[in-house]
DNA sequence: GATGAATGAGGCTTCATTCAT
DNA sequence: TATGAATGAAGCCTCATTCAT
């Protein structure tokens, strides 16, 4: 029995590395430090990851899919869109008050577009792939009439802004459930609803 | 006349800070790239500056003044709050949008509150200032009945959330006024208005 | 059968490292680029050579053995030692200009000899063993009055030269037949032959 | 009065980068060494050359033009080429007996063409220049009837490797002058004299 | 005040060697 | 015997900082 399942060991480098990046940024991350939080040794990380770029592009990447799979699952219109809407703002922020860490790393990049360019682009997909999900809900609430004529696509582009926002803002406490519960309320708002 | 001639070569060297830092972050900006945007020599850099930590400071510290004023001068309610509302919105969104560059840092400063605690701590203080200054604005609405009877520090918040995650998000076209406009309406939504 | 099947293995190795080492020199060789290149696994190369060094000194000294049979290999003085002379040279050059590979290794450790002290030691005794091996027809040569009366150790010794220096100077073309034709002719003229 | 003058200091480098390149080859030379020998710091290595390749092709080619000069600096031919043949070969095997250090250096880059390609293809030009310069007292001991009927090509090209190759074969006592001396005599039966 | 050469600490990366399977 | 993951020493290079001019 190996001591230690290879992929055991890459998952425990990479979130290690995640950690890492997202507290430091990308240069003043070092492997060594990496290699320590991960209880590997140093070389190690080099078995795993070809170079510091690529672990950082790792990083990036490959926790991408779980906040896609949050992000973008939005269920069939139903009778109630409202309902339906402040549901998915539930999910998504009670998500990304999680995500502390990462969600950082998605900042750090967003934030420096020429450097991390071909990160940023793939990243950037996501603002498009959100506006496909939500919408079918915003068109359902606007012809019930419980929402305002807005252009689904600015009201998607707000609200992945704010989400943003919030999420870089609201550093201090992540575990401050009041905050985000107001958070969420206020997102809501971005859809236009006719009434509270 | 030779302080004259100073104050201008440490401000070329400042803005030549401002414009590096925040396209390369912290670590990736050298000194002798800075020297070189400045069109001083390396060493000047030096003369101006103590240290690269004291640079980058000064980079997010001395331009906080001018976002200061025109974040925090929000006139005297009058009777039209609605109106007014909207023009410090308007005001200020049109600020951030030009202010591409000095906001990035702005973000990655608060983006890593460990790394760089001291500044982030007087950027944390803006919240709260901002939250005094919007106040009477919001409450007026909220008395003509124009405006939810949401909890003006919420509405403040969210607001500053909202700027941060628009400046964050939207970097493809600093200069692209309408989706600028589009933040601003839907930033105005977050002030909970009754009726559009 | 294991036994044979481990020799192979071995030589394949050996072949890889010695194509390797030519090229490369020694310490840009690795042992992984030597593992793929033979066609086994990077820890096999371990198996059979105990560590870098050893595999280079393999590398040098097990081809020697053939290189030693060609050049060291001289008939007995006949009554045409022109023609004998004329042979050997030609026996020489031909294989010679085949082993560009190895002859590079050779003279990669004759270039180097504080580094590779050792198996500089071994090469060098070979001058001496071609003193003695060519004696013999030169002196035959002499005493028929063919050759002038040149120290044979010296013809010898400036003819060993003569081959690495053609080899070294001449490595567009190892296939370049006209060229060893040439470089055999002139190779003669060192015996100091009195008439052509 | 500046402690040491840059020149000089680039000098210094340099020379002790030839002495550990030739005696260690490319890979097994360290900036470290090399900054040891010179009397500098590590760091200054790199104020004067910007790498350690750099260093190196500056190392093999600046002291280039030198050997160029020795080597292709021939007389006009005279009533007595073949005397002046054996100047010319005197003087070029004087030069090289002592440059010990930088020919190895040369040997070492034409005996890996592929690893060093650009500096090969400069050391390749040599050997055409060479042709050109001995030409002229080939030809003219050739019409004399002193010199037997070769092509001076092969000829200059001959006598190239036979430089190589003593340098190469002959390291043991650079000082020995009864072995150059024999060398001399030997390179210029290359030449093909009727009688010596 | 302005300059840039000198310095060396620190980081990434390579790779020989070990060793458990 | 064959394998390749784990390790860490060592090298190149960058760059902030110092300091002499």
């Amino acid at each position: 029995m190996a001591i230690q399942k290879s992929a055991k060991k890459r998952e425990r480098i990479l979130q290690a590395a995640i950690q890492t990046f997202s507290v430091n940024g990308y240069s003043n991350t070092t492997i060594k430090g990496v290699a320590e939080k991960a209880g590997v040794s140093f070389g190690t990380v080099f078995t795993y990851f070809e170079n510091k770029e690529n672990l950082f592009k790792a990083s990036v990447l490959e926790p991408l899919e779980e906040v896609k799979a949050v992000m973008l699952t939005v269920p069939e219109p139903s009778d109630d869109p409202t309902k339906q809407i402040q549901e998915v703002i539930a999910k998504q922020f009670r998500f990304f008050a999680q995500q502390t860490t990462y969600a950082r790393m998605l900042q750090y990049v967003i934030g420096q577009p020429e450097r991390f360019q071909e990160l940023f682009i793939e990243l950037d997909q996501f603002s498009i792939q959100l506006r496909e999900a939500l919408r079918p809900l915003i068109v359902k609430g606007q012809e019930q009439g419980v929402l305002m004529e807005i252009e689904p696509n600015d009201i998607s582009d707000s609200y992945l802004a704010f989400i943003n926002g919030a999420r870089l803002t609201f550093t201090d406490s992540a575990d401050n459930e009041k905050a985000w519960d107001m958070f969420m309320r206020q997102a809501y708002l971005l859809f236009g609803p006719k009434l509270i």
